[in-house]
DNA sequence: TAAACAAGTTTATAATATAAACCAAATTTT
DNA sequence: AAAATTTGGTTTATATTATAAACTTGTTTA
């Protein structure tokens, strides 16, 4: 039978940003935001859910005088997805 | 910039229903609910959004004494699941 | 110094998924 | 043959989710 899809991952905006993030070092909230086309405060909530449950590490700081929210994949993270998109192979048959 | 994904194929429960009847002629009621393990309910449900939006076609009628929900795939169904997966390609590194 | 902007967060709302409760007909059990 | 159970669903209620709107705090800019 299919296996269940993580519900954290299947969802538009955070599988976006787990996507983006899957390729860089890190990536800002501002930059996040640009490529993803998200509102700030959807962004914001689900980069927060992301956090909560480990897949991400968010650091907030400045840039000069500036607030900057940075994102970094963790571990943990990089595993759920790559489980997330094996068992939705089966899903789009590949 | 990421493609938005189609919100009626993004489910988990749709997903699966229209993965099996891509690989079929035709599936009914009882085999779908027992391949994706829904229960009965959620897959009523979903097969109704699945037939109102035209994805699917819906044959209720009778084998006999018993009643039987027969579903089939589209083209137009056929169509949005390619454009979903070609979408979702994007979002999983493919 | 007031208005506009930047970078977010919090809160409210609308949509969604899901299961629980229900129903009618057929079958099985006692 | 009456009662209980099963089959094949549908309808309704609930809980979760996604999303946007409203708000906040600090910073430029006019």
């Amino acid at each position: 039978m299919l296996k269940p899809l993580d519900p954290l991952l299947h969802s538009e905006l955070r599988l976006a940003v787990i996507s983006i993030l899957i390729g860089v070092e890190a990536a800002d909230f501002v930059y996040l935001k640009e490529r993803t086309g998200a509102t700030s405060g959807n962004l914001s909530v689900q980069i927060d859910k992301l956090s909560k449950a480990g897949y991400i590490e968010v650091e907030k700081g400045f840039v000069g005088r500036k607030p900057r929210t940075l994102c970094k994949i963790t571990e943990i993270g990089r595993a759920a997805f790559k489980e997330y998109v094996e068992a939705l192979k089966d899903y789009i048959n590949m």
